[in-house]
DNA sequence: AAGCTAGTTGCAATCGAGTCGCATCTAAAC
DNA sequence: GTTTAGATGCGACTCGATTGCAACTAGCTT
């Protein structure tokens, strides 16, 4: 599940506070949907729902503050397998890395936490002498309901 | 290496022909600019390049073909982290499935082959009861002669 | 609390990857 | 050679994302 249980809310306000990043109501907006949002939101969605909080918030600014938390690494960018369109999903990072799949008949979107995804990445900073800063595994196929 | 050492040259081609696909000359140019190609290109590169072989190859065949040969899953579609921008890569499926890394830096994207990736997925099929039709691994992070 | 200024915003124009409708053409089956 | 399902080129179009610019403002300075 996407939504972070774990953390406090406002915690994506406060990381930018503590980086010395300006507050304005409309980041608050977007801040919060982010923060509050029960599955992976892309641009549009993020914006409308923005919007109901702050009549005021732009696209341009959605997606200017989507790149800003992306630079500063507090949300992960996906494709989810492009299942629905060619845009991207947003989702917080939180302290684990997780595994997307995506089920090519009913785009549902599962997620998986495991240690060996774990093993892997550090088998490729050890091996490769690759210091990694964002990793994405996405996955498409059947997902036990339709692969029956 | 994306150049396939291991296959017979011309393989797209026939694995085409055995499912029955018409061929063209266009397609022709198109598939044998994907076999000899060197690095992932993306569908402006790959209409370029195939212009050279047929001046005739349109930009909307390419994307078409594309299509055709994901649909055939005998390429993969990846992204290579956006590093250059938002496009997509494409590289013929092999046999391994491996991971790409691309360094923020310098750009350079390594390829890596990994047992841990197949017991990953393995674990993945059998604990989420997922059956896997295309895996893609994207890392993002510092070559091991950037992250000095 | 008033002023300053670098950073942020809305808006409209724009970019660029990818798609589509349609008339024409052609590979390959007969 | 004839036939026809499938492929192509072309141009228009979609849509996610970006940008230039003038106006605005958060948060410091005094």
């Amino acid at each position: 599940m996407p939504l972070p249980q774990t953390e406090i809310p406002g915690r994506l306000q406060s990381q930018l506070a503590d980086r010395g990043i300006r507050m304005t109501g409309q980041r608050r907006a977007i801040l919060q949907v982010m923060e509050t949002a029960t599955k992976h939101l892309d641009a549009a969605q993020l914006l409308r729902k923005a919007q109901k909080l702050d009549a005021s918030v732009d696209r341009s600014t959605v997606y200017r503050t989507l790149k800003l938390l992306k630079r500063q690494g507090l949300i992960d960018e996906l494709d989810l397998m492009h299942i629905h369109g060619e845009g991207h999903y947003y989702e917080r990072k939180l302290n684990r890395d997780h595994i997307h799949m995506a089920c090519l008949r009913c785009g549902k979107i599962t997620e998986f936490v495991s240690d060996i995804f774990e093993k892997l990445k550090g088998q490729v900073e050890k091996d490769c002498r690759f210091r990694i800063v964002v990793s994405r595994l996405e996955i498409g196929g059947y997902c036990s309901g339709c692969s029956k």
